[in-house]
DNA sequence: AATGTGAATGAAATCGTTTACAACAATGTT
DNA sequence: AACATTGTTGTAAACGATTTCATTCACATT
């Protein structure tokens, strides 16, 4: 099903039914005609054709450091709501947590001429800076706030913060901090800086502050455990930066006897279903991630429509303190 | 830079350049000029102008009916992964849960011109079969068995049945079922008659099994439970169609008192990480998501290479019986 | 009545590639 | 020597959309 044929059931010519399609001066006898014969015959535009007399294609690529994630899914899923309702598509691709691939899809993307490109972000090096400048389509990064180039993030530190804060004021002054790979500088320093700036504020040390840095395996949460104890053995609060961490940290502490929170209280963020679930109920703070997702594509497609050359925009989503009992 | 470009400065014909690409007869000496004018200008041949014209593009639909699911998200990890090593790239279209958008990415993604399609199956229709029939591209359906229609899919009538055995095995004859949707034929249909052919075996009447239908939420769990009970009081032995319907049941027996697994065993499916985490730990199968999505883009890849003429292919997985303790 | 304005319209050119076709040369076969 | 066979090569015609350009027409202004 071409253009030409669309146009000849409707009666009019190609260059007619591209401007019903595009947007051009147009009577409202002939829109109607081409409305029903596109209904009637089921017409989508071929990508192909439009490829290459424009040299754009209607396609956003969305670069993700894994897809079997709860957040990375979440994210994902809002990108697609904002854009199921334009004439963008979504084509994916996966890092399988490597970082170099990473890149590689930021430059093949180009190459395949996609109008915009939404990368989930994790670490920040320098060739990470050097990619994002020479990015010659839209670039928006979502969970990570990255300088000069538009994002859409968490307040991770103001949560941290809070989060921590809620602890201390409970009277939870001995804290613990199981982190991850501080080169994710969002899940990695923010959210440690955010416990450390709570205690700062309490008149506490921040240098106090037993830590150890894991990784986002959930196991973490028992290795780190250990490590934190024998770093401060009073220890009775504990600060995990993902619910799977704290959920596991929970379950380590049982087996150790300890009560939950009497003993020692735990904390996560992400907000995980699985918190709603343990013994006590976890703590935890909500990130907005499906709006992360909506956000950005809704920047995207701003950005394609005004001219990318507007000044760089940098939006803060907020967060909220989900209190159950394990504080 | 164009291959007309190109073919001018070797001094052939765009034609032979073509050729030098595609492979085709060629002198020597001219696959020489060619090389080198390549190699010097940087050329590389436009995605659109070879889609245009072969009507084929590099890029293979994948249809899900959501992202945020952790099912989903195994399933497109692996198809990732294949597609990672291959020359095509994934365009995903998300459904959000909503049958009829399943048929239109279908539609439009053909329009698109993708190579072939994967579509994570849920419910079959009389629609869907004519969808599937008039597809002319490749088409792989993973989690489902659908007849005539290349398939990777689960034992779930497997699993079904050897989870129920092994739970009647355990003394719990008086068994519940919390169901979703029956149009999935997978979750829905396969794994409650997978539960039925294990009480025939045992020499039970199948319609002796206390049931309700509920829906993917896990609240389904706490408002299933309540009919099962007023269905049969001396119920002691649970099966539910997804993990989270099991852990949102355990609660809720607990909260009425009961022992799992004394007064009443629980088991699921999925092998969801919230059951390593419950007291009891929750009994569960656990299905090879990753491996499906690998399978079904090894699949699509060979249709692609070796024609899609071959005889209907439906590959059935296994399972793992993953034995804790709410049995 | 003459002129200017602006919207509506279709013909035709264009984007960059592949490939059917025909032409040709070089070789082997009778 | 005539003929078939094989392998190289270029020409030109697609593929399906957008967009420039010129034309028409209706209406408002002088």
């Amino acid at each position: 099903m071409t253009i030409r044929e669309v146009a000849a059931i409707a009666g009019v010519s190609p260059a007619a039914v591209s401007r019903y399609l595009n947007g051009g001066s147009l009577s409202e006898a002939k829109r109607a005609q081409i409305r029903r014969a596109i209904e009637e015959t089921g017409y989508h535009p071929s990508a192909a054709g439009q490829m290459l007399r424009t040299g754009r294609i209607n396609q956003i690529g969305v670069i993700v450091p894994q897809i079997n994630s709860e957040s990375v899914g979440e994210v994902t899923a809002g990108v697609a709501e904002k854009l199921a309702s334009s004439k963008y598509v979504m084509i994916l691709g996966s890092c399988a947590l490597n970082e170099e691939t990473e890149l590689e899809y930021l430059q093949s993307m180009q190459a395949n001429h996609v109008a915009g490109i939404i990368l989930m972000g994790t670490a920040y090096s320098p060739s990470h800076a050097e990619a994002f400048q020479r990015c010659r389509v839209p670039l928006v990064v979502t969970g990570q706030k990255f300088p000069g180039v538009h994002c859409v993030y968490h307040d991770d530190f103001g949560a941290a913060r809070e989060l921590a804060g809620h602890m201390i004021a409970r009277g939870h002054r001995h804290l613990g901090y199981i982190g991850v790979n501080e080169e994710d500088p969002a899940v990695g320093l923010e959210r440690r800086r955010g416990v450390q700036a709570a205690m700062e504020e309490a008149g506490m040390d921040p240098e106090g502050l037993a830590r150890v840095a894991g990784t986002f395996d959930p196991k973490t949460g028992e290795t780190g455990l250990l490590q934190l104890i024998r770093q401060d053995p009073s220890m009775n609060g504990i600060i995990c930066a993902t619910d799977k961490i704290a959920l596991t940290t929970m379950q380590a502490l049982k087996r150790l006897g300890r009560r939950i929170p009497e003993d020692c209280a735990v904390a996560g963020f992400d907000d995980n279903w699985a918190g709603t679930l343990s013994e006590p109920k976890l703590t935890t703070v909500h990130f907005y991630q499906k709006q992360c997702g909506t956000e950005a594509a809704a920047m995207m497609l701003d950005l394609l429509n005004n001219g990318a050359q507007t000044p760089v925009r940098q939006t803060k989503l907020g967060y909220t303190l989900v209190e159950r009992s394990s504080i």
